[in-house]
DNA sequence: TTGAAAGCGCTAACAG
DNA sequence: CTGTTAGCGCTTTCAA
């Protein structure tokens, strides 16, 4: 079946290609007789027309099309949407978009970190990077004169707009629950810590609680790993290969929580009886893990909607850099313990 | 910044734009001295020339995109990736077709159904849909001649490639295994069941079961809502209030099976000792349960893959249409008691 | 209120 | 081995 064009329907019509353009696009300052506005219609729906957004990006130079580029969690893992942050995220991102007719191009990084590629590419009107580290990729980004977002990062750019929350607040806050129930012995679980990047303000947010009630740092207290599930089951074992000194935990992932929980039930412990558990990001399966985890919720869709809407903002001209830091607040569950 | 075009990188290099773009795209049946291609290679280069892709795709008719369409699981609902088992597949698709140099293009269904749309829109090369239902919106899609594979559905089709599991066998080794644990009294917990749909087959798997065992179906051990954590929730009330008969549930998705856990332990029972459990699908959660979940197993990362390599296969010139079952088998873990 | 025509950046015959 | 040229399907001046 041979597709059909805007010359089919011009002829269908008998208006020109320009014509039928005007109408289709509704194109301001441009009035089209009724008469002809509704022939034209007739031949559409009668042929069953539809724009080749290609073309017509090519021409006007603008897509409709979103560019979303979400990190590996590991190298070479190809789950990158298996941690439900992403997955939930990711939702969010799409249905705002949608709403506003533009579509996601998903990619996740390419090797060589650049980012740019892809935007130049496929020419998309906008881009929305989640959970970037300082790169020359992202450098290189700034060449393009596109909509950049940056969804937690705390890469600091004049320009990029960017969407987040205050981890180290978050870090503190969680910590500061556990001290405020009684504990003093509190571990910190976590991925590795990069520069700059949100496990690091979340440790510094767990120092400052620490300080603030002027409880001792112990270097003995920080599990460093991976943010998996895995890891945290293994960091249970640790912990108790230890003795079991820490009477609580600030899990800076809540996957790192539930990993927590079912490591510690596997030798017989139990939370929060044995040990006391705060999660971070209250991703969806916050609630299903049991005891259901008290954990530092973040409005993750909200993330989304307004890393969508800082592209839309700027791609209907707001030229000023946006930045958004979103509230978060503690959600009391099961998994504490009032010592 | 201007964007450099092909002719940019031809007047730089002294040649014209065709002999640019045959050492670029390393034209088949077109040699050029080594000379020459060195002087481009050097303009691209020096000039930080990347190809159009929307141009290209003009030209060429080749987009390099894959379009994937992932069902709202309610709708109105915008998290659909929340569902881990949409999560695991996506990561594996766009795992896999980034193998390959392939971008996804990402979508709910649009409130009409109309998946053509998408497709014609942005003319990607393939389209990938996840558990369609039969519907005017795929007869559609006939009309365009790209191929499309249909992952998870019982729509029949002389053309569309599909790639899924045999649910209903899935359904009958899970009642089975429960049988076989000398269970009798087992609930089959779903969300609703559409005709031709997955669940309808799980169902019918349960079905035979029970009948090659010689167990009487009960209508009253059936429970359908839909496919959340919470609706299992509910449901574990509902059967404690119906008096707790059941010994056993076959939760056709885990989450379900979670859900069923979370709402016995909330009301002071467990699992498998008062109710024993089967899931369905073996998504990441399943062994993060606690108890961790027995299911039947599928491997979604294959059915990832799969699923874009037949686009790859159809996009070179296979014109077969390709099926695939994949395999399933049970995991036990903690979630089923011995009677 | 409409149309002619010049591109957008690239590919692919075809010719040389 | 390389260049000319005609599109791909659409938007957008500019003129009528």
């Amino acid at each position: 079946m041979k597709r059909v064009s805007i010359k089919d329907v011009a002829k269908e019509a008998g208006v020109s290609v320009a014509t039928v353009s005007y109408v289709i696009n509704n194109t301001p300052n441009q009035s089209i007789s009724d008469e002809t506005s509704l022939r034209i219609r007739k031949a559409v729906t009668k042929l069953n027309y539809i724009p080749n957004l290609n073309a017509r990006s090519l021409a006007s130079r603008k897509t409709n099309l979103i560019g979303v580029v979400i990190p590996q969690t590991e190298p070479g893992k190809e789950f990158m949407f298996s941690n439900p942050f992403y997955g939930d995220l990711l939702s969010s991102i799409e249905y705002t978009a949608r709403q506003h007719s533009y579509h996601l191009l998903l990619s996740g990084p390419e090797p060589n970190q650049s980012y740019i590629n892809i935007a130049r590419n496929r020419s998309v009107d906008g881009i929305i990077i989640v959970g970037a580290y300082p790169t020359k990729g992202l450098d290189e980004l700034r060449q393009l004169d596109i909509p950049v977002v940056l969804v937690d990062t705390y890469v600091k750019d004049p320009v990029y707009h960017t969407v987040g929350i205050d981890d180290r607040l978050g870090g503190k806050m969680a910590t500061a629950y556990l001290i405020e129930k009684g504990h003093s012995k509190i571990a910190f679980v976590s991925g590795q810590i990069e520069e700059q990047g949100v496990m690091q303000k979340r440790f510094q947010g767990y120092r400052d609680a620490l300080e603030d009630a002027g409880i001792p740092f112990h270097q003995d207290f920080v599990y460093l790993g991976n943010i998996s599930f895995e890891y945290a089951q293994a960091t249970a074992d640790e912990m108790l290969r230890r003795g079991r000194i820490e009477t609580a935990a600030f899990a800076s992932a809540d996957i790192l929580g539930m990993g927590l929980i079912k490591g510690l039930r596997r030798q017989g412990f139990h939370v929060p009886e044995d040990l006391s558990i705060v999660g971070f990001d209250d991703v969806s399966l916050a609630q299903m893990a049991d005891p259901s985890l008290t954990t530092v919720r973040q409005d993750i869709s909200a993330k989304g909607k307004t890393a969508v809407q800082f592209i839309l903002d700027a791609v209907s001209g707001n030229i000023e850099k946006q930045e958004k830091i979103l509230p978060i607040h503690i959600v009391e569950r099961e998994s504490v313990k009032n010592l």
